[in-house]
DNA sequence: TAGTTGTCTGAGAGCGCTCCCAGATTTTTC
DNA sequence: GAAAAATCTGGGAGCGCTCTCAGACAACTA
């Protein structure tokens, strides 16, 4: 079918090329009938133009690739990645660009996703999920690139980075709060891993929360998981020994967890312990337990990545961007709060 | 950094152009002192080769597209999607494609996908995840555009088509026989939506194995339903009444929702009810349900799909290319089987 | 020695497009 | 009316690569 060239469709609509380039192009300079002539050929032949040949000259690909290295090993159970990838290509749609995606097994970033990550002429940028020490390196190669890259998640070392970013501090800060608001006197909290700065910034709020208030708290009262339900689970049963009334759980997975063997010690939520979680994303357990937690805009993130990076690349010198995305407590009654 | 060429390399190695392109390319008739001196270069150099300057004359990309139209709006929720696109990214590691990933809003497709996946020179192939009715039209589209196409799950009614799918039928046929080894007598199925194949097929096994046994059935034995956990608990509420003894659910989640049913109507699985499921993705409600099921090799199928894809690419003359691939029975405890 | 093979090398063309520029044509100005 | 400005058009160069082909050279055969 369309082993066709701007030049066949010049000669059927009796201009040059030049003249259907930019009819293409949607440029000036091409008169009302010109115009029209060369659309309808390009209908009628269904033409579309050769990508590879528009790239090459014009240097740009329109196309992003996300990168997901090998730190990111929840990528198959969690639906936070779902939920980024919907953000991104709503946006990849709406500006005309197209997603390349990178994922990384344990080994093959160096030799197999790398190159192809830097090979000129293919990319126009590079989103980069991260926050996790492991990541440094690949950071690090990728800036070598000079592609334009963003990092989604805070960079555990790196300073000369762009990076976008939910306000886990102040998230965290907010659901700590909301329970010392709540009445709550001996909070304890569930953290992600602190090898990552999602884990390390939700206990900096949580920490801040404490700090500015008169509530006292030390070591055992902060227990680091790893996300899941069964280290939330975990956790709690380490927690229970020093008798918390409240719970920051730094994820719904972990909280669910945390409720579970709450329950399965034979205590109640929010009754005995109030929890609060963080995400808020359609789990169906979120809504079944009723569970208070930090509703972060995972769609949105994805969407505003992307206008991010494309800023980046459209502009010409390198500049570093940060974007903090805010959040919002939701309140429902697994925190004991009562409205009114 | 790099806006190096071939040529400058080939200068700074004191060779040809030629010859730096037979060594980036692993080419044949190179001295092995030239090819040292080339490679040596390359290494100080850092140099990659632009990508889009090759696609250009050698007519290949080495990229493929993933599509996911509107139909599949379960995309974001359910855990199939991430282990698919696992399986796929395994391959393109493998075989060095990159992964484009295309997932349609509800009107976007015919504005903003088709013409970016037609756009000649950018996709070698395009992988388009189907089944469903309603894709009809984007089949024919890219069959228009004579991209090699391959279509993970059995399309519609598409014959002259390359498609990849399970052997939804066979998995079925040994999901019901399995039940009824166990000595059912009243078995009832929740189907999925039955304007997709993977809903008819599913069907269709439950009636091959019913019809090739002396049990009775009829059409207040099937329940369509839409794959989800409610649908499951939903169709679950009207098969109750005719009291089956014994129920083929054609998804996990589906399972789950009808054990939740069947629980609260103060019936036990599966002393009362045998519950069997279809997927057995790791959801950690099927391994705590203890639910027999048919496990769907998800991961590699999307592995398969490319390397069936890339046959595809790799054949000059277009070829109908159908994989079905096999099932396995995972038996647990809600089937009520007893082994030994 | 001359002829035949085989290995290695570099020049040249061309992939399909964009962009610059010069020339043709139209429109505006005084 | 001629001159100036604005609009339109097409040819040519060139993006960075691959691939063909002819020539240079080395290594065998007879």
């Amino acid at each position: 079918m369309s082993e066709l060239r701007l030049e066949d469709i010049a000669k059927r609509a009796g201009v040059s090329r030049s003249t259907v380039s930019r009819v293409v192009n949607n440029q000036p300079n091409v008169s009302e009938k010109a115009r029209q002539r060369v659309l309808d050929v390009i209908k009628i032949t269904g033409f579309s133009p050769n990508a590879a040949a528009r790239t090459l000259v014009s240097r740009r690909s329109n196309t992003i690739g996300l990168v997901l290295p090998h730190s990111v090993s929840t990528f198959f159970t969690d639906p936070y990645y779902p939920h980024l990838i919907k953000g991104i290509t709503q946006a990849c749609n709406q500006y005309d660009f197209t997603l390349a995606l990178f994922v990384a097994g344990s080994k093959e970033y160096q030799e197999k996703l790398l190159p192809r990550l830097s090979s000129k002429g293919f990319l126009d940028g590079v989103i980069l999920q991260s926050g996790h020490q492991a990541d440094q390196s690949i950071i690090l190669e990728l800036k070598k690139t000079n592609l334009p890259m963003l990092v989604a998640g805070r960079p555990l070392y790196n300073d000369e980075v762009c990076f976008i970013d939910i306000d886990n501090i102040a998230a965290s800060e907010k659901a700590v709060r909301h329970l010392i608001n709540c009445g709550r006197k001996k909070i304890a909290i569930i953290t992600g891993p602190l090898t990552s700065t999602v884990g390390l910034d939700r206990l900096a709020g949580y920490r801040n929360a404490m700090d500015s208030s008169s509530l006292k708290y030390n070591d055992n009262s902060i227990i680091e998981s790893d996300f899941t339900e069964q280290g939330g689970y975990n956790a709690m049963q380490k927690l229970i020994t020093i008798k918390p009334d409240a719970v920051f759980a730094a994820s719904d997975m972990m909280a669910i967890g945390a409720i579970r063997f709450i329950r399965d010690a034979g205590l109640d939520v929010p009754k005995d312990i109030a929890v609060v979680g963080f995400d808020d994303l359609p789990i169906p357990m979120v809504n079944e337990l009723q569970l208070t937690t930090i509703r972060q805009p995972v769609v949105q993130f994805g969407f505003k990545a992307v206008e991010t990076l494309i800023e980046l690349i459209e502009n010409d010198l390198p500049i570093i961007k940060r974007v903090l995305m805010d959040t919002e407590l939701i309140i429902r009654k697994s925190c004991g709060f009562e409205p009114g």
